[in-house]
RNA sequence: GCCCAUAUGGCUCAGUCGGUAGAGCGCACCCUUGGUAAGGGUGAGGUCAUCGGUUCAAUUCCGAUUAUGGGCACCA
């Protein structure tokens, strides 16, 4: 006889078991039909489950997070369902959900085209008009072995033999289609409002590069039209924000096929670079950091003697001169450590901060390219802290306050943290490793970070926190790191005298916080949307007349504004006035002047912004001023307000 | 590196069921001197990514290469 309480408060009560269904059609037959799922204290169930005793319950629908999530994995089956009609050996493997939709992975012989997605959507919706009942069942783990490799389905067979226990699998059948899956699914094909395919792409098998190459589907389901709509459309904005798309339409870089993964800065590109790291260089200098400068092609043996050729020789651009082997430098940190070793060094020196804007060269897989995100030139805001032990935490914990400080002044506050734990084949005692581990944890939980923890994805020499951001497409990128390495400065034979007169070996941390400067200002530039704040604009100021008569004036104040530090341009072409602020609006470029016959009388200009705002007629001097204070403050906003 | 797709004036793209190409923007010149998101006219610009094959004929079809894009894998 169970009673049922829903999240409302109330209660249900029934004098025999019931099912999600049944006690959503109680409530009412409109609930009943866009139920998805139930969830019975606290656990996701689908609605044909019986309920036997009392119970919370709510209702899932497409309006919870869990209901979408139920449609996007009822969606990988159905696309399955219809792959499998449509080429019947494809073997199905896994399916998951992913963030706004699914992807199904199959191994078959036809390679799909984008035609044969349009045919695979279309049949879906055919099943979707079926309403196909979805039914759970359930069989012993051999049972299910059994049953896949008599489908042929030799992949599925393959998951369900590495699952441990005999224990129970649920299966789930919707007409002539059946898949292993916990659930819980919707209750027919036509509860699937909204699905579209996306994309085609290759994918090896559990993951692996030595597998077979499987073919992925992905997809996006929504819990109605106009949600996916508005999906599409956002796709289509984020794609706006592309870096090269912006890269280009500012004249801020270029890349050519002569040079891949290889940037061409542009002037403007080069002043936003240089803007950034004149910016860095005295953080850094006042984080008491010491710069230092390394050079770019190595003797091969000392690569060698880092490790780093053991394991990344093929990615590592080498060149012979003189019977010598040399590499272009793929890392600083060996550099770092010459640097260091000049010299005897003293606790009392430590800790002891090189920095480097230090220019590497990998030869990245041609696969692994992409805009500034990925080249195979670049620039590092690279450091290495040599330390001792105790000092570990220490300079972890000012390290992400120095970060933070970074970031906040780009106007980054979405930061992904995670932490990488000791991985298998590891270097060090697995004391050092606990301490080394547990110093970036509590760094972390110190400042209050809700971090995510990646067990095993440590570098061989140490654990590292790595700090992400998402670019407009919604992938994430690491910009920062620190890593803690216990190896090189010993492989090295970095030394510094102890207090009690012995020799021992520093740890060195490796640390940035942009990353590679290529990549953080293609990040910039999406998040901006190219519109940056006064402060990194390459263009802060245009100057335009409005009749040739005001040409020598222009060209005055754009001198004046330049004498006082402020990136300023004139435009003296013959085009109406209109005309030049268009043009000079989608240049993004923050202040736009003009100077006409009244402006020049009062020896004044009318100030307009990007975004459209009329800021009145100042002085030149006033001006300036207000530009000024903007760029110091790094402010992001382009207004004046008064005071 | 692997899978799929793409490559046409500076940019964005159209096009040729095989007969050596077109638009808009930009650029140059001329007219216009116009007060806050596109004034008008004229003109110049392309070995249709590269190499090879089929064909009387290839930018178009086929193959290879390179690069780019989306994934996968990789990321010291």
């Amino acid at each position: 006889m169970p009673t049922i309480s829903l999240p409302d408060g109330s209660q249900r009560q029934f004098d025999h078991a019931v099912t999600v269904h049944d006690v959503a059609m109680d409530i009412g037959p409109g609930l009943a039909r866009v139920a998805l799922a139930g969830k019975v204290d606290g656990e996701l169930v689908d609605t044909s489950y019986t309920i036997e005793n009392d119970v919370v319950l709510s209702i899932i629908t497409a309006r919870d997070d869990e209901g979408l999530e139920i449609i996007r994995h009822s969606s990988a089956h159905l696309m399955a369902q219809a792959v499998k009609q449509l080429y019947p050996d494809a073997q199905v493997t896994i399916g998951p959900v992913i963030e706004e939709g699914f992807f199904y992975d199959f191994a078959m012989e036809k390679m799909l085209t984008p035609d044969d997605l349009i045919t695979i959507e279309k049949r879906m919706q055919e099943l979707i008009k079926k309403k196909i009942p979805v039914v759970r069942s359930e069989m012993g783990r051999d049972e299910v072995v059994t049953y896949f490799r008599g489908l042929g389905e030799n992949y599925k067979a393959e998951i369900v033999e590495s699952i441990p226990d005999d224990q129970a699998l649920s299966l789930y059948q919707q007409g002539d289609f059946t898949d292993l899956c916990r659930g819980p699914h919707v209750p027919n094909t036509g509860s699937i409002p909204a699905v579209k395919l996306t994309k085609i792409a290759g994918a090896y098998w559990r993951g692996d590069s030595n597998n077979e190459q499987l073919q992925r589907i992905y997809g996006t389901a929504w819990g109605n039209k106009k949600d996916l709509k508005s999906y599409l459309f956002r796709v289509a904005e984020a794609e706006k924000r592309n870096h090269r798309k912006i890269g280009r339409q500012l004249d801020l870089f270029h890349i050519q096929e002569e040079a891949p993964g290889q940037v061409f800065w542009h002037d403007k590109g080069w002043t936003l670079y240089n803007t950034i790291e004149q910016y860095m260089r005295k953080k850094q200098h006042d984080h008491d950091y010491k710069e230092i400068k390394t050079p770019q092609l190595v003797d091969f043996s000392l690569w060698e003697r880092s490790g780093h050729a053991a394991k990344y020789s093929d990615d590592m651009f080498t060149l012979k001169s003189d019977s010598r082997q040399f590499a272009i430098k793929p890392m600083n940190c060996p550099c770092h450590v010459q640097v260091f070793n000049q010299g005897l060094k003293s606790y009392r020196d430590l800790p002891l901060r090189l920095a480097e804007f230090g220019s590497c060269h990998r030869n990245e897989m041609s696969g692994a390219l992409n805009g500034l995100m990925r080249v195979r030139a670049f620039v590092q805001d690279d450091a290495h802290i040599f330390c001792s032990e105790a000092q570990i935490e220490k300079e972890v914990a000012s390290f992400i306050d120095f970060l933070h400080e970074v970031y906040d002044d780009f106007g980054f506050n979405e930061v992904i943290y995670r932490l990488s734990t000791r991985p298998e084949n590891r270097v060090g005692s697995d004391e050092v490793w606990d301490k080394a581990e547990k110093a970036l944890a509590e760094a972390m939980d110190e400042k209050g970070l809700e971090w995510q923890e990646l067990p095993g994805e440590g570098a061989f020499y140490g654990p590292k926190i790595e700090f992400s951001l998402k670019d407009c497409m919604g992938r994430v990128w690491q910009l920062g790191t620190i890593q803690v390495d216990f190896s090189m400065p010993e492989r090295l034979d970095a030394q510094f005298v102890a207090e009690d007169g012995s020799r021992q070996v520093p740890v060195m941390l490796h640390r940035a916080i942009l990353g590679s400067f290529e990549r953080f200002i293609g990040i910039l530039i999406e998040h901006f949307e190219g519109k940056f704040p006064v402060w990194l604009s390459p263009v802060q100021v245009v100057v335009m007349n409005i009749t040739d008569k005001q040409a020598d004036y222009v060209t005055n104040v754009v001198k004046n504004l330049k004498k006082l530090g402020i990136r300023a341009i004139s435009d003296l072409r013959n085009e109406k006035i209109g005309f030049k602020i268009r043009e000079h609006t989608m240049q993004r470029i923050p202040y736009l002047l003009v100077a006409g016959d009244r402006e020049v009388e009062s020896d004044t200009v009318a100030v307009r912004t990007r975004s459209g705002e009329d800021l009145g007629t100042l002085k030149i001097d006033a001006f300036a001023d207000k530009v000024l204070s903007k760029q110091n403050s790094r402010s992001r906003d382009l207004e004046f307000k008064e005071h």
